[in-house]
DNA sequence: CCGCGACGTTGCTCTGAAACAAACTCCCGG
DNA sequence: CCGGGAGTTTGTTTCAGAGCAACGTCGCGG
């Protein structure tokens, strides 16, 4: 196994604080892995073992009820720590993780998360605002379903996605992982059908472009408007 | 202003691990309050300055759009703390807290905090599983949201509310705070209207009974039947 | 290069629940 | 004891979006 270079944690909000010789160690302890698109790097309900950060890649956080559905709670980016159910003394993963696109994790076995936050300056305090961050999120998520009509969420779905992972490009912002329509309902709350028939629409009058699994926004501006409630 | 008595800390989850003397310092630097009903104790988005614990009654956690919508994302029952902004790294509140029914409170400014979780053995380890509970029911409530009906959503509610907070009496199990349909609404959404056909409906049937303001579950197997997709 | 499975589109139907409307009842304060 | 506001009920209308169905299309693996 190649020894894991530094530059990869260096600049991380949880480790930005300290030195050399210290993200030599974290990265010593750490082990390395690829996701292939679809996997699943943890499920629900399992005992929480290891905690984790995203290298590269993107993931969806997915909940799925007995009926069968599931919904996608949220998506991590490069850079975040995941899986950090030893935070708040959980001790089995509260949500299932599947790698929305091929990404590359480290991890660490649970029973280091209580020394990173006691000798690692700034690890604790970041963790703690990147939960609270995400706590924010899901209730903002919450307070969209339950307040805003479906052609809304949808276009607020698109666009946290384009924001979250958005390159820009001459055609307009482009989601960089992808997505199906299967996926959009997964995370408002609708069907396919619904999400392709908007998609559909908003293709016509030049606000997406899009193809399998594929999305660019080419009018932002114009999705903002269409997420908000009065058009 | 009269001395609090040190048996309301002891046997609280955050305070369990500690002596006579330490509940002692802690209640001497706290502040008590009565909130009447329909009283906010903080408004989201305000500076986070104080961090709570609830000793008596009931709070909703209610999060208000730009459109004047609202909506209640869970409850906080007595010996719970909340308030706790600054665990997660923030400086406002993320929601508005309401006294469901008249309530007292105690509170800490938050400069506190960060001490609290230093010197007194156990208080952080709580703080924070009171944390990961209450996140994992916001994502239970997100993915009920997403994937459940109407009434089985409003089933579900009412069931929370009553595990929650119920008491058992000869009728049945009695909801501990007043409710309006408007309320559960809230917490659905969905409307008045629906909630009020929804009610009626179940006592006619003998799930429940109810006045204004007031909800007695005189059938909870029934209405777990209810909140259950299949029915 | 072909076939199959995953993904996407579009039409039609039907219903749950929102929207609109109106009236009733309880309770508090003056 | 009266008036008014907050909470509740019930009826009627309307329509967004789910459900069902069928077909189109892309791209991978054999």
């Amino acid at each position: 196994m190649p020894r894991l270079d530094e530059s990869l944690l260096t600049g991380l909000p949880p480790f930005s604080r300290l030195g050399r010789d210290q993200i030599r160690e974290i990265l010593d302890q750490a082990a390395s892995r690829r996701y292939d698109e679809g996997t699943a790097i943890f499920e629900e309900g399992f005992e929480a073992d290891r905690f984790y950060l995203l290298l590269d890649g993107y993931l969806r956080v997915v909940r799925t009820t007995e009926g069968g559905e599931q919904i996608i709670v949220l998506h991590i980016s490069p850079g975040q720590l995941f899986g950090i159910a030893p935070a708040l003394q959980r001790n089995t993963y509260p949500a299932t993780a599947v790698a929305a696109a091929e990404s590359l994790a480290l991890s660490w076995p649970v029973g280091l998360w209580e020394r990173f936050t006691r000798e690692y300056e700034g690890f604790a305090t970041e963790s703690y605002r990147t939960l609270g961050q995400r706590l924010g999120q899901i209730q903002d998520t919450l307070t969209e379903m339950a307040t805003q009509a479906v052609e809304q969420r949808v276009a607020s779905a698109v666009l946290r996605m384009a924001n979250q992972s958005g390159r820009k490009t001459d055609e307009g912002i482009e989601i960089a992982f992808p997505v199906t329509r299967q996926n959009i309902s997964d995370m408002t709350g609708t069907t396919l059908h619904t999400v392709s028939r908007l998609l559909s629409r908003w293709e016509k009058d030049g606000v997406v472009r899009s193809t399998r699994k594929h999305i660019v926004v080419t009018d932002p501006h114009r999705l903002v408007l269409l997420s908000d409630p009065q058009g």
